[in-house]
DNA sequence: CTGAAAGCGCTAACAT
DNA sequence: ATGTTAGCGCTTTCAG
């Protein structure tokens, strides 16, 4: 296969090179670089030096061959161009660099890239050391199959004791969200969704909902069926949803979108149907998005790409044999009133 | 509760086992499964039954040191949570998971990180067959070296006679928002902008302003000094930028900010300044982000995971040997009129 | 059309 | 402390 015709190869160095030069055997140069012990450190050192004037650096691919491991891990998410994803992806980023460690995109948006994951279509387990899923919405049969591969597996967003997991309490979202709405004397909330795959894994739909429902019946409030409105925690999704649910008959008086993406497309709509924001509707939302403040969104706050992070620590905790066993792992929430929220106008 | 998985870790299957199971050598099974010719119908089919039952994949790793090959693509990007880079990367992981390929990220979000990439410091170019760069400012040098490595290489947001590239005319981009803000009648216009780490290389921030300039030339306006105002291309940026420049003397009344992001934080600031947009502060972008029509927020549009699709197929169709040649592609943009841009008040 | 065999570059016992 | 020697699992000549 040619090369590049502007640029000429330059010539790759292998361990055989360096062994040669400085005059040792290669296992020496494997140990004396990877910072193996029994090497005299004279050795060592002009081992290191050698490597650096060949420019040599191991194969990844041979060494993950030899070794079996990769110094790579994978994150799968369901989407990549959202608020909350492209946040937990820094987060991981982050954790993962300073480690030495690549990240590879397992993108889900398609049930067939779903199957590839659960059932290993492509071999995609052997390319990485350890895996983020997030908001994956896996079952627990799809998760026993994953983990089953033997890689250290941490979710995000949803919790079994199948692996380790970080997030928030979810329910405790929706508690706190219902709690402020109805204390602001609202009696008809409407509650965008988000389509929940496996209902009985409770992932962060379903546990937000809980928490709310919960508060529902403990204050003796009902809730109309047509009230919740299951969305896709897009702004436009936000938008059709706030369409939907505004435009039939008992229409709410506040809204609670399970993000602030889809809380976005509420207000959207609401300034296109002319509807004062609270005055008419109120609007709370989850996240406390970079652009929140801006919009002056009420908001359940989370640090995302803190989880991101978090998750990749567990991952490389494990591998570095630092701490292998399973956490659970709660971040904190904080509530943000701003300026969407308020009393419902009487009548 | 002890996690008890229903599936033992699988097996592993290797190419052995499926010859001796069909009965053929290594050799056969590997031309079978990869659609090799001369391989006999009726023994390409049994391999690869045998394949589907045994649940075997070839093993990347190996795979990569045997043929060189990896089928994954790396995609360097400044920052992962932007609006703009993550919906670079949704495209380019549509194109990437049709040919079958994965995408490693490659954060350089460091100096050190951007040396890692240039200088190959951790072997990330035998990992990946194809590299995509997204806003790297790279210097000229900078590129020869990195295009030296003889992958297939396509940056985004940037060109340069080394390698393919996709953008839009950022040029025209500068002279479309100087051309509109002054046929509404203002005279004294800021100009957010981004750091330019190159300035001989023209990157993004450059031309952008260039062709902004050039309409100030061709209508015989002027640009005060300070009208210039670098900013980070986030929203928090482009609040910071606002108050700079709104609160010295001889302020514009109308603001180009180089990404809706940071005209969010524009727009943000006036509003907290109690300014009336467009009647005190008129604002433009570039982007058509998801929230700019929310924000009602005059643009200047790009399909951006179009950018990150198009990349992707150019490095896919040099992997294919479908078309080595190089490639200077430029995408559509149009200006949106919204409703943060208005003749400036008079006074 | 198919098989045998030589590596790809590295790591990991097992010597020494 | 260092060297020797097997592979890791696959692809790819080169024969047949």
């Amino acid at each position: 296969m040619p090369a590049n015709p502007l640029a000429p190869r330059p010539p790759k160095a292998t361990i055989d090179d360096v062994a040669r030069a400085a005059n040792v055997s290669v296992a020496t140069v494997s140990r004396a670089l990877r910072g193996l012990p029994n090497v005299a450190p004279s050795t060592r050192a002009r081992v290191e030096e050698i490597a650096r004037d060949l420019n040599y650096r191991a194969d990844p691919a041979a060494s993950r061959l030899a070794a079996g491991v990769s110094r790579s891990i994978g994150v799968a998410v369901p989407v990549l161009n959202s608020w909350y994803v492209s946040n937990v992806i820094a987060g991981v980023e982050t954790a993962c660099n300073s480690a030495g460690y690549d990240i590879v995109v397992i993108g889900l948006t398609t049930p067939e890239l779903r199957r590839r994951l659960v059932y290993n279509t492509d071999s995609i387990h052997s390319r990485i050391d350890g895996l983020i899923m997030v908001d994956a919405g896996m079952s627990h049969d799809e998760l026993a199959l994953i983990v089953a591969h033997g890689l250290p597996t941490v979710m995000i967003g949803q919790h079994s004791p199948l692996c380790s997991s970080v997030g928030i309490n979810d329910r405790e979202v929706g508690a706190l969200a219902a709690a402020h709405l109805y204390e602001l004397g609202h009696e008809r909330i409407g509650l965008i969704t988000g389509l929940d795959p496996h209902p009985a894994e409770m992932t962060v739909p379903g546990q937000r909902q809980h928490g709310f429902d919960q508060v529902v019946f403990d204050l003796n409030k009902t809730m109309d069926p047509s009230w919740y409105q299951p969305s896709d925690f897009s702004v436009k999704g936000g938008y059709r949803a706030a369409q939907e649910l505004m435009t039939r008959p008992n229409a709410p008086t506040a809204i609670f979108a399970l993000s602030d993406e889809m809380a976005f497309g509420v207000l959207h709509w609401a300034r296109d149907a002319g509807l004062a924001v609270p005055g008419d509707l109120s609007v709370i939302g989850v996240d406390d998005h970079d652009l929140a403040e801006v919009m002056g969104l009420t908001t359940i706050a989370q640090d995302v790409p803190e989880h991101g992070a978090r998750a990749a620590r567990l991952v490389l905790d494990h591998l570095a044999l630092i701490d292998q066993t399973r956490h659970e792992v709660f971040h904190t929430i904080a509530l943000i009133e701003r300026s969407t929220t308020g009393p419902p106008t009487a009548g």
